[in-house]
DNA sequence: TTGAAAGCGATACCAC
DNA sequence: GTGGTATCGCTTTCAA
């Protein structure tokens, strides 16, 4: 039988098989129009009998190009960062760029690991709260191309995200024409500055009204952590919950059902990313476009690692528009559903 | 012949700087114990202020290796592939291997990326139907290692998987004890290895009763072609439908309930995969161990990577074990439900 | 312990 | 058009 020919060839294997020198090999098989149609043919030839690929770390290293660019999210779970990740994924690729992720989640050395990132890729996108705004700057100061995405700003860094304060102040807006008073906001605004954004409009609508706000920050936006963050909150029997995401609110949804509580008549509910479980449990929430988050963020990146050094552009900022969903969890409407 | 406005500092400049030799340096940074405390220190210093990193192309091109390794997936859309590829990274990362990713969902010229891919990483996970078995071969043949995720096995290559059948089975039973002898299976067999899994058993616990079952194929996996495809599928009236998965047993409840249909009095109906909205929904569906599926691939591969190239061992086949989730769909128990 | 130098596998400039 | 060769930045013998 034959030999297993696992040794993957070189360019100078495939240089002496077509008689030619690694130079025309390299024309050659990059199409350029320098080679007779002859010897390119030759050349494929070879290529193609030795299974030849080229070297990738050869190539970046004399192109000085990784041809690939790198992710940073804090997490993949759950259906928002998949959902912007991907976006991101498939803008990027058709791009013509290879991506890294990396989840800083519960990484010891999160910022090592960035920084490590950081040298594989020619450009990168940071998500959320993943590392300190002294390592993006640090990153960005070494002529890294970047893009901070759902994210406070940084200095000369383009940003990218997601409505909140006007939106949020609109859904509280709703719930105050339901005729609720006492709202309790779920979430930590100091962990995240989507949830900052979201509270200050929550608290924009509630200024200058009766109503009263209360702040219960919990452990965390999942649908435990919601869950269990509710027991406490429904002791004071507040007349609406608004949460800083969706699981979040499905976790109150569950709390107040063990609780015996009807929502919406006993409590009001209201999350935020209408996640496919939010229509199911009839969930008010707010719609972000996640796919064209991520997608922007690689069209941006994209474009400034093309960019001509000297015609570096100012840092751009752009906020996507954000909806909010009525569904049946935050009042009672006229219509009565099944 | 331009100038680099901040061009990184290489090993050049920090041996400069400290007075040793790019031998040393290297040495140095690599923590080896060839170097004097002393020397190291000073070698240390002078990387900093050069807020040096060594090229990592010019380090794997010397290694002859990426540390990295990629996973290849269909899609990124919807709950399930992105907790398996959560699973992955999080394990790959802690192993010490950053993650490519590639999704060849809409992509035409996926054969050629995932070759890409290959070109780049220590080792490559492929996941589900997105490139033939050739390919497989093909990159398998190169000595690249390999690990095969929720997809048939090819010879020599690892395989993980989620159990399909046996679950199958088990969940067809438990509708024949609700008594249900119309039973349609929504979802293309030919599609996916685990569609064609879950079709098996089905038909296994149908063999030899008076049930019938009939197949429809639908457009997707998603839930608008679950809504679509129930239209067509709720004509016939059958007592239920088992679907391939929770989405587009989503859309049949949606489906069903535009047409005025209770379920489950009037229809039953089952998922697979067991999301968030299963929960809300009341969706019976089965649960299986995404992020366990992930984490395995990546640690295969690994070992893979890491082991000594003759004491290659046969190739392995692992399948996690799945649970039936019974919730309200699939028909009237002896318990109201609110 | 440290340094000199030989790769690693491409790209691209410069002659011919 | 092609070939020779310098170069990319690092790791790793091999000597000293």
């Amino acid at each position: 039988m034959a030999m297993k020919a696992l040794s993957k060839a070189t360019i100078y294997q495939v240089a002496q098989r077509a008689g030619v020198s690694i130079a025309t090999v390299s024309r050659a098989l990059r199409d350029s129009d320098l080679v007779t149609p002859e010897t390119r043919e030759r050349v494929h030839a070879a290529a193609r009998e030795l299974q030849f690929t080229p070297s990738r770390p050869a190539r970046s290293l004399a192109e000085g190009r990784h041809a690939a660019n790198g992710i940073v999210f804090p997490d993949l779970v759950g259906p928002y960062y998949a959902e912007v990740v991907l976006g991101y994924e498939a803008t990027a690729g058709s791009l013509g760029s290879s991506v890294l992720i990396l989840a800083t989640n519960g990484r010891p050395d999160a910022e090592a690991a960035v920084r490590e990132l950081a040298g594989r890729v020619d450009g990168l996108t940071v998500m959320g709260r993943t590392v300190g705004d002294d390592v993006v700057r640090g990153i960005a100061s070494t002529g890294l191309p970047m893009v901070l995405l759902a994210r406070d700003p940084v200095d000369g860094v383009d940003t990218v995200r997601a409505g909140n304060t006007n939106t949020a102040k609109a859904l509280a807006e709703h719930l105050l024409g339901h005729g609720h008073r006492t709202i309790t906001f779920l979430g930590d605004p100091d962990g995240s500055s989507d949830v900052a954004g979201r509270f200050a409009g929550v608290r924009a609508a509630l200024a200058g009204t009766d109503a009263l706000l209360s702040l219960v920050r919990g452990n965390g936006l999942d649908l435990d952590s919601g869950r269990t963050a509710a027991r406490q909150i429904l002791a004071d029997r507040p007349d609406a919950v608004v949460c800083a995401n969706d699981e979040a609110a499905l976790g109150v949804l569950l709390a107040a059902e063990e609780a015996g509580l009807d929502v919406p008549r006993d409590l009001a509910v209201t999350g935020w990313d209408d996640l496919l479980a939010a229509r199911f449990a009839g969930l008010t929430t707010v719609r972000q476009p996640m796919r064209e988050l991520g997608a922007t963020a690689a069209r941006w990146l994209n474009r400034r690692i093309n960019e001509p050094p000297l015609e570096n552009t100012a840092a751009r900022r752009r906020i996507l528009a954000t909806e909010v969903v009525i569904r049946r969890s935050c009042g009672v409407h006229e219509e009565v559903h099944p």
